[in-house]
RNA sequence: GCACCCAUAGCUCAGCUGGAUAGAGCGCUGCCCUCCGAAGGCAGAGGUCUGAGGUUCGAAUCCUCAUGGGUGCGCCA
């Protein structure tokens, strides 16, 4: 039940008859008519552009239409009053029982309440970390990871059918870094000193991983050529790095759908598919790039290279497909991947990347834009970088990793649930700064913990009120009397949770989760205060031990907060706290 | 040099496909514990939304230019 998209409804159908009688012109579009919580609650309770979006059109004076409009809604029972002011806004105030009518609702549709049928079953693939199997997840990962599977979840309550996709790439050259280093290992492991150059992965995590080797195969590489092993070492420390990150994942709660490997691209003509596809748009061609302008690299100079007409797709330089030595370029597997993409009949493709991957967005677009004739819509979501302090000291190194502090590192110090709401309360392409004693405080300041604090009081006053006698079981309360809850600090609550849907769709459109955080800190923030209220005014107290009926419907309210808020951190990925401790 | 992202209160940040007097937390000031939990509550001060133009009935939001910051820029992935 979304009370905006009902009012607005109600509204269309009123200027509709409007029409009908001639006070308005026909032919006007409404797809503008919009209508919105007012900027000061002191308006009312919606409000509505119509009078204004239509005037233009209309031929008419705003707040002719708008006294128009105010009229024929003022005769609909849900509308107490409607009020034209300032320049022809529409501000309306809803009957009471409206919001206790929104709150069974929440009550009797459960988890389920402010999920959407926007998305229309359409298909989306996700595809996020994607990170390479050479080690395991460092912080950065984190953020896109998070990102991507609240983006995730949030689509799927706002009725999409989503895909969870991991892109390994496990076919380029640092597959072979990773083999050679796992080799030194390899050798560590048979007792010998080996030195760790430039170009390999001096991380402690190999050193399993070259035991591991040893158990398997025995001597068998020792003082051998790396013709004898690179391959079979790479298939193996491959492997072993995917179980370390899908760990890694697990501990961070995410769990893919899809892992496809870039290798598997290779040798089975796909690459070459996807490139005659290409070609056959005229898209394929020989030629030689300007070097970039400002900043020639030494060793420049001009070379003959396969390229994709990516400018005639939005790019601002044609992009190499195949080096100069005739083999691919990273982009032409990930054209074949996306490529594979658009024929599984996804309807959206969202990538997220991470920042410093922004260069790669245009090519990428051009490539699916390209690939699908422009049907298959894809949108890139950056994700800024983190930067972790402690003790408000910046934090770099990591024990585990050597060089860079890993996803294990965050989630083990402050839990899966405080990293991802976190990371979750920035928009994505602003930078986000962690710090491990400020996301652990129990205070206001602290998002997490106001908005798990105020489940948990939920939880604490429906114990309280069956402490004292009083059946407040969800059973119950979906029949308790509703219209008791009149008081305006109550029915600023209900108007909140009337918000829910709205917000949903507003976050999936433009694939914001980040908006869900937002939300529940408002909630959690009206929660509270309603709470607090009831240390001046006793008759908001969630419990009233002498009134079962006052308590019942009271904890109905506050139970259908608890509903939301539950719903909104299942969306970020976060676990309702029951209690604090 | 070019491209992309960003610029909102002292600080950290929200701001709804363009809407009314631009919001929150922290910090600051002042009140409030006999009170379902003061790990708090209530109230107040604090803004030329980086600057200049433009589009519009209406711009923090869209467009152009400028300034400042971040990221990236053939034969890495």
């Amino acid at each position: 039940m979304n009370l905006f998209s009902e009012i607005r409804a109600l509204v269309i159908t009123q200027l509709t008859a409007l029409q009908a009688e001639g006070t308005l012109p026909e032919g006007l579009d409404f797809t503008n008519v919009a209508v919105e919580p007012p900027r000061d609650a002191a308006h009312g309770d919606m409000a509505t552009n119509a009078a204004m979006v239509l005037a233009k059109p209309a031929k008419m004076k705003p707040r002719d239409i708008a006294e128009a409009l105010a009229g024929k809604l003022a005769e609909d029972a849900r509308v107490e009053t409607a009020e034209v002011a300032g320049p022809g806004f529409l501000n309306l105030r809803l009957a009471t029982g409206l919001w206790q009518g929104l709150v069974k609702s929440v009550l009797d549709t459960g988890a389920g309440f402010g999920r959407s049928d926007m998305g229309q079953g359409k298909r989306v693939n996700i595809e996020y970390v994607s990170a390479n199997p050479t080690g395991p997840l460092h912080v950065g990962h984190t953020r896109g990871a998070v990102f991507g599977d609240a983006l995730a979840s949030l689509l799927d309550f706002a009725g999409y059918d989503v895909t969870r996709e991991y892109y390994i790439n496990d076919g380029g050259a640092q597959v072979d870094v990773l083999a050679r280093s796992v080799y030194l290992r390899y050798l560590e492991a048979h007792g010998q000193e080996v030195a760790f150059e430039d170009g390999t992965y001096p991380g402690d995590y190999l050193i399993p991983v070259g035991e591991a080797l040893k158990d398997k195969v025995g001597d068998a590489f020792v003082d051998k050529g790396e013709q004898f092993w690179l391959a079979e070492i790479r298939e193996f420390a491959t492997e072993k790095m995917m179980d370390l990150i899908r760990e890694d994942l697990k501990a961070l709660k995410i769990e893919m759908d899809v892992f496809y490997s870039e290798k598997s691209l290779y040798g089975t003509g796909q690459i070459e598919a996807a490139l005659k596809s290409l070609e056959d748009k005229g898209l394929i061609y020989e030629g030689v790039l300007e070097p970039p302008k400002g900043k020639t690299p030494e060793d420049w100079e001009p070379r003959e290279q396969t390229l994709f007409k990516s400018s005639d797709h939005g790019d601002d330089v044609d992009r190499p497909v195949k080096k100069s030595d005739g083999s691919w370029t990273y982009f032409a597997p990930d054209i074949a991947y996306h490529y594979d993409k658009v024929q599984r009949g996804f309807d959206l493709l969202i990538d997220i990347f991470g920042a410093d991957h922004g260069g790669y967005v245009k090519r990428m677009k051009a490539a699916v834009s390209a690939l699908s004739d422009g049907q298959t819509a894809i949108d890139i979501k950056l994700t800024q970088l983190v930067k972790l302090f402690k003790n408000g000291e910046p934090f770099k190194m990591s024990k585990r990793a050597g060089t860079f502090v890993t996803l294990r590192d965050v989630v083990e110090q402050v839990g899966p649930d405080v990293t991802r709401f976190v990371m979750l309360t920035r928009k994505n392409d602003a930078p986000l700064d962690f710090d491990f004693d400020k996301v652990l405080e129990q205070s206001k300041d602290n998002p997490v913990f106001y908005v798990q604090y105020a489940h948990a009081r939920v939880c604490s006053a429906i114990k309280k009120a069956t402490d004292a006698g009083i059946d407040v079981t969800d059973a119950t309360i979906a029949g308790a009397d509703l219209t008791k809850l009149s008081d305006p600090a109550e029915l600023t609550v209900a108007r909140k949770l009337a918000e829910w849907p709205r917000l949903v769709e507003i976050a999936g459109r433009t694939n914001e989760p980040h908006r869900v955080a937002f939300y529940l800190y408002e909630l959690a923030s009206d929660l509270h205060s309603l709470y607090h209220s009831g240390k001046d005014n006793a008759d908001l107290r969630f419990v009233q031990e002498d009134n079962a009926a006052a308590t019942q419907a009271k904890i109905a309210l506050a139970r259908a907060v608890a509903i939301v808020i539950s719903a909104g951190l299942g969306i970020l990925g976060v676990t309702p706290a029951q209690e604090m401790r």
